[in-house]
DNA sequence: GGAGTGATACTCGGATATCTGGTGTCCGAGTTTTCGCGG
DNA sequence: CCGCGAAAACTCGGACACCAGATATCCGAGTATCACTCC
């Protein structure tokens, strides 16, 4: 079980789009440049995100990525399940219902308790990510970076931003 | 992300050897032909589970698999470490180390936001699967199950059973 | 008849192919901006 | 100076290789059983 790397990708770039001022944009050459990845595979991913109404991309010179909403009201669940799809990790494939000691289908109508013990895990884990907004995350960011990378940042940033 | 079929099997030889009378074995043939799939790839994975020490594996004639320890003892966690590994689903790739705007190495000994909560989320999912043993498992399973099935499950294992 | 010994059958275990899905790249289509030209 | 048109730059979307890990299989190692032989 592995999460696909784009997760990571996408969460940085939000939290990144998140701290730019109001009506710029950046596109995603810069944004993979930023964190030292490929272009055209980050892109893959935002076209997934702007797909799932999370960013907004702007065609044309001048154009880029920017969030659709507010960063406090983008949950990283919401970043995960547009990335990785909204398929659960564990798919029963009703093995109970195969072999020698099986019986007619209808027997078996109440949900196996194995695969509601692993969707009940899922939704804890669902949960905790749903409790956490990119908001918090840029939030926690600003407490613990160290100062220089915020102003080489920011310095950086001022070459890119459109808009 | 996807879970390994291998878990899905797991659990559900772990929940039938829970029920077979002690001191006795149940062969991988005969595990892999109730649940009707892939007799060696379901091996290799009791292999995964013998090498946890969850199941104690009898070579020979009359040999085959019975659980380590009590049924109870044995959470549904400890079967999806010892088939998936213990690695989390999310590996944090220290993106933020990399691109311009990057620092030297020191800059960033406090961990990650975006690591610890996805991190933090894992947790959850790992405590709600610690919280259900194989026990709880068959007390679900032969509180739901239809009587025939148990029935017809038995008289099955009786033929199969060794020791 | 009983004990010892070798062959046998059955099991687990690891090494080896195959295949799906994630990873990564590239190119064309569409659109907007920008620049240049002419009136 | 203003309007029009062509070129450029950027994003979007899909098509195409590539690679890792899961899936699936086979063959060898070890052990208890069984049969046969000898005492």
């Amino acid at each position: 079980m592995k999460l696909s790397d784009g997760v990571e990708w996408g969460v940085h770039c939000a939290a990144l789009l998140a701290v730019i001022p109001a009506g710029t944009v950046l596109p995603g050459k810069a944004l993979a440049e930023y964190h030292g990845i490929s272009e055209s595979y980050l892109v893959k991913h935002l076209q997934a995100l702007t797909a799932a109404g999370i960013l907004i991309s702007i065609p044309g010179p001048k154009g880029g990525y920017r969030l659709a909403r507010p960063a406090a009201e983008i949950t990283v669940l919401a970043i995960v399940d547009a990335i990785e799809g909204r398929d659960s990790a564990f798919r029963c494939a009703e093995i109970r219902q195969r072999g020698p000691a099986a019986l007619e289908p209808a027997v078996y109508r109440l949900p196996c308790p194995i695969n509601a013990t692993m969707l009940r895990a899922e939704m804890a884990w669902r949960k905790s990510l749903r409790a956490q907004t990119v908001a918090d995350l840029v939030g926690g960011l600003a407490k613990r970076a160290d100062q220089r990378a915020v102003e080489k940042t920011l310095a950086w940033l001022q070459e890119r931003l459109r808009g």
